[in-house]
RNA sequence: GGCCCGUUCGUCUAUCGGCUAGGACGCCAGGUUUUCAUCCUGGUAAGAGGGGUUCGAUUCCCCUACGGGCUACCA
């Protein structure tokens, strides 16, 4: 039997988590539920100087928010935990030196200052300073010192690093689900540190434990881990252990097309990057906050480097699931576009039930609380495909809410003729005598009576609009009526009448 | 600089050697609507350049150009 698919996402704590990360975590997600298998999310909080306070927890609540929860994580935890790296630190000690005592690593005792000045150096001649074969038996390393005074450096508190040893002189053709092959010489590879001198590992150390101990099947990354494949898989192989599957996926560029999006682009775009709200020092607006549906980011996130082949561009996710492959992900990065998002968001606000719909603009608008639940509804299927953003509620339908108390100059003017106030009193009137119980709608009637007194059409319908409405747009007039009540119409009219 | 990955309408993309290069967003025009929005119809617009391979290349190969990523005791 095959194992069980296991993926994970395995972002850092740096901050809110922005949008490539979070298109990362959906592919990873889609993969996995079209499998049957597990999603885990991992805190690589290796980097004790980067960490920032709240940033596991806004990540796991921007998942949820998406619908795309973790089935594994720090809070819920699986059968393969500690879930955050910095509780793992004696797995990666034990592994780490293993791979030293087995001469796949080793002690390297240079500091940063004197590392500094080489590559300083190399760079005035025009040359790049990379620790590897070229250079390892002129530094300060295990490789050159007698085991005895390694230890006897180590026991005295000197800092040291673990070094991974590259292989010379090896061509590796690696396998990408995405990319096929790809190709690197080891000679090109650096001897990269695995184990800092504070005694934690660095990501490539604990990225390959950790995946082969949760029973990783598939790493799904971004692109920019690419050139570091080598490495990892170079270190499954020293540990013994089958590497998983990798699959790189392209990257979400800024939509000038210079650059990846990253977490600083948003406030220069105009637009969010992060999914939901950061309250951090510095608090930014996500796109919950802006009044975007989390089914059309995950939408318009799902087709940024992946599409089904066929021209359907509305997904569910539970529909993308199933037509979801990582062979059909593009190669090459995709700017993001926030008019597409735009329309995935009226797509969506659009065809929500309105009963649906209500309650997500109610934490909008709280005042909307107060309004009777089927009168609510009623506006809603009246105006939600007037709406781009949540927020455009109450321009497309606070004239529901509140009566117009001003009208435009223009809007005035266009409706202005000698007989418009005298007119008005007659709309009043016939609106008045309507009988509810009849058989005909208020459509009807008021459209018998205006063919019968040989009014023109236009004539009534655009002061009666500017008087519901405020302004020369909006619904059907009769339905407006029908929602305000004709008694409401009437004081409206009587207004409008006395701003002529 | 070095290494790696990419390159089809302005943008997201389809095409797995036969193309009048399809769809979506945007934009423009028309229709529906008393109006605005929605909606419908139509239009606009693309294979980076140069060499091969082939009866035939957007599709395969090479070079160049351009773009992106990586090049930290960050992930």
């Amino acid at each position: 039997m095959k194992d069980q698919v296991r993926v994970r996402f395995a972002p850092s704590p740096t901050g809110p988590l922005h949008v490539g990360g979070l298109r990362t975590a959906l592919f990873n997600y889609l993969f996995t539920k079209q499998h049957g298998g597990a999603f885990i999310l991992r805190i690589e909080d290796t980097d004790q100087k980067r960490y920032v306070a709240g940033a596991e927890d806004y990540i796991i609540k921007a998942l949820d928010w998406c619908h795309i929860p973790a089935d594994e994580s720090p809070t819920n935890p699986g059968a393969y935990g500690p879930y955050r790296q910095s509780e793992r630190q004696d797995i990666y000690t034990a592994w780490a030196h293993k791979l030293v005592q087995q001469g796949s690593a080793y002690y390297a005792f240079d500091s940063n200052v004197e590392l500094e000045a080489l590559r300083k150096e190399r760079e005035t001649n025009g040359q790049t300073f990379v620790y590897n074969f070229n250079n390892r038996a002129t530094l300060t390393n295990g490789l050159n010192m007698s085991e005895a005074s390694v230890q006897q450096r180590i026991n005295s508190g000197d800092a040291y690093v673990i070094r991974f040893k590259a292989p010379h002189n090896r061509l590796l053709k690696l396998q990408d689900q995405i990319r096929g092959t790809v190709s690197i010489d080891c000679n090109t590879l650096d001897d990269k540190i695995l184990y800092k001198s504070d005694g934690m590992p660095t990501y490539h150390l604990a990225n390959v434990i950790d995946d082969h101990l949760m029973k990783i099947t598939h790493v799904i990354r971004g692109e920019e881990w690419l050139p570091s494949l080598a490495l990892h898989v170079l270190l499954y192989e020293a540990f013994g252990w089958n590497p998983p599957e990798f699959a790189h996926l392209p990257l979400i560029l800024k939509p000038s097309g210079n650059g990846k999006l990253s977490k600083r682009d948003g406030d220069k775009l105009g637009f969010p990057v992060f999914p939901i709200d950061w309250e951090g020092e510095i608090p930014v607006k996500g796109f919950k906050g802006a009044g975007y549906l989390p089914e059309a980011l995950i939408n318009f996130l799902g087709l940024l480097g992946w599409n089904p082949g066929t021209e359907q561009e509305l997904f569910s996710l539970t529909e993308m699931t199933k037509a979801f492959s990582l062979s059909s992900v593009n190669k090459g990065g995709a700017r993001f576009d926030i008019e597409k998002l735009n329309w995935f968001n009226q797509q969506y606000l659009a065809k929500m039930a309105p009963s649906q719909l209500a309650p997500i603009l109610k934490k909008s608008f709280p005042f909307l609380n107060n309004f009777p639940e089927s009168q609510l509804n009623k506006v809603v299927a009246l105006t939600q495909d007037r709406l781009v953003f949540i927020d455009d509620f109450w321009s497309a339908s606070g004239y529901f809410f509140k009566a117009p108390n001003s009208f435009d100059e223009k809007a005035l003017k266009r409706i202005a003729r000698a007989e418009t106030s005298s007119l008005i009193d007659r709309i009043i009137a016939v609106l008045s005598t309507y009988d509810e119980t009849a058989s005909t709608t208020l459509q009807e009637y008021i459209k018998n009576w205006i063919s019968s007194n040989n009014i023109g059409f236009g004539a009534v319908m655009q002061p009666l609009r500017l008087a519901l409405v405020g302004d020369l747009k909006g619904p059907d007039v009769f339905d407006i009526i029908t929602i305000l009540g004709r008694k409401e119409a009437c004081q409206r009219m009587a207004f409008l009448q006395s701003k002529l």
